[in-house]
DNA sequence: AAATATACCATAATTATGTATGGTGTGCAA
DNA sequence: TTGCACACCATACATAATTATGGTATATTT
């Protein structure tokens, strides 16, 4: 059978267990845990030593971790082992569309994403226009992931600016040393160019994730 | 020309910058906002009021947020909330591979994402194994976002289970009222399922959203 | 019947953190 | 040369938050 309805740790109690999810929930609106006295007014507690007392627990468990003395240190073990967090990331325009200026003053929205070890690296996003990539997965409206870089291996997918238009393509470095533009679209052509051709190319980064919403 | 280098607050002094950058830094790391005296320390600053002028100085121009009174409230104003709610939605399995049991215990891992005004419906996650939707550009490997509920329309991706296989086919209703389950591959038929049928069909849910990853 | 876990209350002390006020010096633009 | 932005210092105080100690009551296990 199929269970669905998501269901408690098993070693909790069933008050402790609300007191996690309320940490987690804390966590995700404000972005910070919260503390002892908000945890207490949240379950209308008169008295403190009660959520001393379940947080003891729940460390005790192994359920949530703690920074003596340190103010609002109170986290999930999951979210602080696993040292991920959310990062919001800019969509800076579209791709395809012969955006000119791609800059903060153009951020249409924000897409969020773990960001994994990858500190201090620019992302960005950009909605996908046009059918060019259909074939591998890319359609109109998705929005593309991109990591700034001007380097790409063969394979990869990457954001590239020719004549001050953006395009999304396949990478591919021939061996007398050509880089092809492959559109994944049967009905287009791969782009080609020569070392010493004298064309304004640049990459601008390479595709590291997809996003897509339906409705 | 294409401008990509992301703009940095155009405003913000070196010093300011340096310390939005720790600011980031470490939250990321330890999962929670320093305090002021922690900044202090880390800049080697002898008064605590050099720090006070600079979190002033980057919240009047808009670099960070904070709440009156607060521990630990300095936070980048990228990453916070304001109306948008990030979610992290948990991934419980993997889709068309006959997983019998979807529940807390089988959490692969979570995704995030904005819920818009939609908390308190039940989200999850499932990766995608197989290649039965690779036409509608949902490729093995993908991560797919379902909205728990037994109510579909036509054209809508759902995530169905038969006889305790989970599965992702697109849904129609033809007019006898038969359900047909359409996977988006040419190589596979669809399975049509009529009203007074005996088999154990059941819709999950419906896909709202897609994540991929690539390398 | 005694020990243990759960779930609470009351109060005081301590330390962590934020707030307020008033300074110094330097460089730069009006 | 006056004013203003910038970068810093010193100190006192207020309040936010954690820590400590010692209770009550109930149900469950040994």
């Amino acid at each position: 059978m199929v269970y669905l309805g998501i269901m408690k740790q098993i070693d909790l109690t069933k008050i402790e267990g609300k007191i996690l999810e309320y940490i987690k929930e804390h966590i995700l609106i404000t972005g910070i845990p919260p503390t002892l006295r908000e945890i207490q007014k949240k379950f209308s507690y008169k008295a403190i030593g009660t959520v001393q007392d379940h947080i003891a627990s729940l460390i005790r468990k192994g359920a949530v971790l703690r920074e003596k003395g340190k103010a609002r240190s109170i986290q999930p073990a999951e979210t602080v082992t696993s040292h991920k967090r959310i990062k919001r990331i800019p969509i800076l325009g579209q791709i395809a569309a012969g955006f000119p200026v791609l800059s903060e003053e153009n951020i249409m929205g924000y897409v969020p994403m773990f960001s994994e070890g990858a500190y201090g690296k620019e992302i960005f996003a950009l909605i996908v226009k046009g059918t060019s990539m259909v074939e591998a997965g890319i359609f109109d409206g998705d929005t593309a992931i991109i990591e700034k870089g001007p380097i790409a291996e063969n394979g990869d997918i990457v954001a590239v600016s020719i004549n001050d238009e953006v395009t999304l393509k396949e990478f591919k470095k021939d061996p007398t040393g050509a880089v092809n533009l492959i559109p994944r679209n049967s009905d287009m052509l791969p782009m080609v160019y020569s070392k010493n051709q004298n064309v304004d190319m640049k990459i601008i980064g390479k595709m590291v994730g997809l996003y897509r919403k339906y409705r």
